[in-house]
DNA sequence: CAACATTAAATGTATAGACATATATTTGTG
DNA sequence: CACAAATATATGTCTATACATTTAATGTTG
């Protein structure tokens, strides 16, 4: 669907900024489709999103200025979101060794076993929707992306 | 700057993942931008959004549920957003005469005062900011997201 | 090594968002 | 026309976000 019918706007001031629109609508969408995802397990896109990163990291540990580095909303406070994982048993949080004014982070078992079981159904319905562009368009898109924010 | 780089993940699942988190990450930056501009006019993003689309409906009038389905983020709260623009005095709000259970909607000479003012300095940024792209790739960049969500 | 600057994380606070529910009005149907 | 269903908006409530400030630890420099 195009974002002219998506948002009923017929007339953008430029290709620029209908551009710059479609890019916030389409990212909107994506986090609803995830949101609706998330629900039943009972964390936030962000907190999934700093679960992901630990596993990346896994069996290293992340400290919460790595999470904030890495986070794709960096206004979020990592600090309050690991809170919350820790308190559902998703993440260790323990003092850096060698430098007190550190946390190390770390995913949990229930952390990953949370993440696997999400994938089962979230990571297919991404990859089929993703399909109907094939490989090439999304490689465009993703470089076209990465050229915007130079 | 590639999405690998900008959030420091060497590694994607898929093509398909790193897309989504290249238009999650790439809206995070755009909103940004755009909060910056907005702030020393002390509105936020949504409220900026629904002022714009009064202003492409002026001088006809939307209603609650206009705006809601016109937003970019829709689970945003458009009665309680245009509380706050009526307290700015950005908006003006009616009953609607043939259908009490409405009210319609419009920008104030203020508001579009306003949006002239953020325009002045954010339009010329944005598309600046867009050209490096050209038309073509912008153009190429809203066919493939329009596709995207089908 | 004392004093100051910098860094890392946590917290305070105000606003915004998500989602369910309530209230008022209109529409549709027997 | 009575009454249930549908619609439009507002509100309650809890969580998340934005941004500034605080606290504590480490680095740096004279």
């Amino acid at each position: 669907m195009k974002i002219e019918e998506a948002i009923q706007q017929k007339q953008f001031r430029s290709v620029y900024q209908k551009t710059v629109v479609n890019i916030l609508y389409t990212a909107s969408w994506l986090n609803q489709i995830t949101t609706n995802y998330l629900r039943p397990f009972g964390i936030s896109g962000e907190q999934y999103n700093i679960l992901r990163i630990l596993r990346g990291m896994h069996p290293e540990t992340a400290t919460v200025k790595t999470l904030t580095e890495r986070m794709l909303d960096r206004m979020s406070n990592a600090s309050r979101l690991v809170e919350k994982l820790k308190q559902k048993g998703l993440v260790d949080r323990r003092e850096c060794p060698f430098d007190r004014r550190r946390v190390d982070i770390s995913i949990t078992q229930k952390g990953l076993d949370l993440l696997e079981e999400t994938a089962k159904f979230m990571d297919q319905d991404y990859d089929r929707r993703l399909e109907v562009l094939g490989q090439e368009e999304a490689e465009e898109l993703n470089r076209i992306l990465d050229k915007l924010r130079q």
